[in-house]
DNA sequence: GCCGTTTTCGGCCCGACTGTTTTCAGTCG
């Protein structure tokens, strides 16, 4: 079972357990209610196994399924029976005597448990021929649902358009895509005099891998005004919600745009509160609630103050500093551990610094790692369409100090191993003239603050975990990456040797994007991270962060967890266009979410320290 | 059902919006 497979499982266990809180007529008074926080436990175990960084299945053979947060004794145990059977009785047994269909039916937004159970229960016997959306959408279409008691017309239509909605959104959105539609929604906001401030929040904000929809806050002190101009967006297909402070339109690939508003003032803590994430907030709330304050997006309530005064926030760094602590960086705010770090009397606790890391910045970056240009050695992948001069006078303009060159290795079909040589040899010629010019900063170079190009390559990791270029290629290069491109699904331990045996090589420095993945389109490879980490720490090897925004590869959960072990990183943008070199702040911020410090990061050594580990 | 540097018992975030109700339930973020 995937872990999106179990988070569904999950959410359908407490989905059931509502249902059961609800059916006043089978329980006594004193029972009603009674699973409530059963059912947040189990939403938030959901929430958990769909955000882990492992296979849920991995975690339980190495019987790590507790150390999830938000999994205890309990679900652990049913898991495990899950794992070892196929099935919980435990699970059956709360979902008995449930229509399953309805669990269908709750993914399209605006059916919950109680309205997914009404539609099943009333149409059973059509429900059980046939995908329960595609009937659902029969029986709208029929004027079905209209009739029936506690629905009518508006509900009907309501759900009409959610279903068609939810099959345009089977994506989420990479992040350049979700700032160039966030911009230009503030753009049109700006245009209303009354908007002092507008700004992109949300997991966008955070810098998450991919953006679910796109939340906005501004400040103003004419909110009717902000409500009216917004939902008059000129692109947007639908008005979903239109309130007093908040509303919600659908844009073109049914994405979906909430909008907060608040009066200046207060404007910190809805800043605060948009961002999010969720488990950040829920986190921060519970922590202020034990100091006797509430938090939401107006501001902080003391609680035993009888008044009730509403304490407001201009910034969020104010709001932060009167909870006692420090400024929690965005991309930080998971839940993670961050509230406690940001603590300010834990900083010395058990003589160890914790506090918040110094996070690495795009201004601490010194180098591209990883770049295609488009000198030809007929590469088994597909090579740059930028030439090498374009490509250092980009890194010139980015400030750079020296950038390696890793075109793919040359194609192993159709080239034997001496013809390998030959096309490296070019290669490294071709490098060493490059070098030449800028060290003598001809005409073309007088500006240079850019000292070196490395030559580098990029290497498939055969299937047998053996490298395509024979040592005396191998020889030609300053260091190489290696990266996964083909035979992606192997178990894991077969995985981890092939990909150990390929890094073992000395002139290897870099396993570049490692997990292999591709946002939306393809899941990361097996591997086991604790050997991975364990190997590159002994053998000073590096594990890239990928800065393509389709890429972002190492994962920041995976960074996270490297970073924790003492592994370092290397920050490549992967380009294949001198333009793409700017994809570097998306690597940052990977970086960032995994609490990555310059220190971390190879690409923030100078020139000549970074000489020195290149050949250790 | 989960969780813990004031707790292994006794807590568990806080609010907005809508439709179909006559005062609130359901859903969402």
């Amino acid at each position: 079972m995937t872990n999106l497979e179990i988070a569904e499982l999950l959410r359908a266990v407490a989905a059931s357990y509502q249902l059961k809180d609800a059916d006043k007529q089978s329980l006594a008074k004193s029972e009603f209610g009674k699973n409530k926080f059963k059912i947040v436990a189990y939403q938030r175990a959901a929430d958990a196994v769909e955000h882990a960084s492992s296979e849920l299945k991995d975690l339980w053979d190495d019987k790590k399924l507790e150390e999830v947060p938000g999994i205890g004794k309990s679900i652990a145990e049913h898991l495990d029976e899950l794992f070892r059977t196929g099935k919980s009785r435990h699970f059956e047994e709360v979902m008995k005597g449930l229509p399953h269909q309805m669990f269908d039916l709750m993914k399209v937004p605006g059916i919950g448990a109680k309205t997914a159970y009404k539609i099943s229960n009333k149409f059973k016997s059509k429900f059980k021929k046939g995908e329960p959306l595609k009937i659902l959408e029969e029986l709208v279409t029929k004027g079905e649902i209209a009739k029936m008691e506690g629905f009518g017309e508006q509900s009907q239509a309501d759900i009409t358009k959610s279903i068609e909605e939810t099959k345009g959104r089977t994506r989420r959105l990479l992040l350049p895509y979700a700032s160039s539609i966030a911009e230009s929604i503030v753009e049109w906001l700006k245009k209303e005099p009354s908007i002092k401030e507008a700004v992109a929040l949300g997991s966008l904000r955070r810098k998450a891998s991919t953006v679910g929809d796109i939340d906005i806050a501004v400040a103003t002190n004419n909110s009717q005004k902000v409500m009216e101009h917004f939902t008059k967006y000129p692109k947007a297909t639908r008005v979903l919600e239109k309130g007093d402070t908040s509303a919600s339109i659908i844009v073109p690939g049914d994405i979906q745009v909430d909008l907060m508003v608040q009066s200046p003032d207060s404007f910190g803590a809805l800043l605060q509160h948009f961002t999010g994430s969720k488990h950040h907030n829920i986190a921060l709330r519970e922590y202020a609630l034990k100091k006797g304050l509430s938090l939401s997006e107006y501001g902080i309530k003391e609680l035993k103050a009888k008044s009730e005064k509403l304490k407001a926030f201009r910034t969020e760094e104010e709001f932060y500093k009167y909870l006692g602590l420090d400024y929690i960086p965005p991309e930080l705010r998971e839940d993670s551990g961050e509230i406690e770090a940001a603590l300010k009397i834990s900083k010395a606790f058990q003589g160890k610094p914790v506090g918040l890391p110094h996070l690495v910045e795009l201004k601490d970056i010194k180098a591209d790692l990883q770049i295609h240009s488009d000198f030809d050695i007929e590469t088994s992948h597909d090579l740059g369409v930028s030439s090498m001069e374009e490509v250092v006078s980009k890194a010139n303009q980015l400030g750079y100090e020296y950038i390696a060159f890793t075109e793919h290795n040359p194609s192993r079909s159709g080239h034997n191993e001496k013809q390998v040589v030959e096309l490296l040899k070019k290669k490294r010629e071709k490098v060493e003239q490059l070098n030449y010019s800028i060290k003598n900063k001809s005409t073309k170079f007088t500006q240079s603050r850019l000292m070196k190009v490395f030559n580098s390559l990029e290497i498939d990791i055969m299937p047998d975990g053996l490298l395509p270029v024979p040592d005396a290629g191998l020889e030609l290069l300053d260091f190489a990456l290696v990266s996964i491109h083909g035979s992606f699904k192997m178990a894991r331990e077969e995985m981890t040797k092939r990909v150990l045996s390929a890094l073992a090589h000395p002139k290897v420095k870099i396993f570049a994007h490692p997990t292999a993945r591709k946002l939306n389109e393809r899941e990361s490879v097996e591997l086991n991270w604790p050997e991975i980490f364990e190997f590159c720490k002994k053998h000073d090897k590096w594990l890239e962060i990928n800065s393509d925004p389709m890429r972002l590869d190492l994962p920041d959960t995976l960074v996270r967890e490297a970073v924790k072990s003492g592994v370092k990183l290397s920050m490549g943008t992967d380009a294949h266009h001198k333009d793409n070199m700017d994809f570097m702040q998306f690597g940052v911020s990977v970086a960032r979410r995994g609490w990555a410090k310059k220190s971390d990061i190879v690409n923030c050594l100078s020139l000549s320290e970074f000489k020195v580990v290149i050949n250790k």
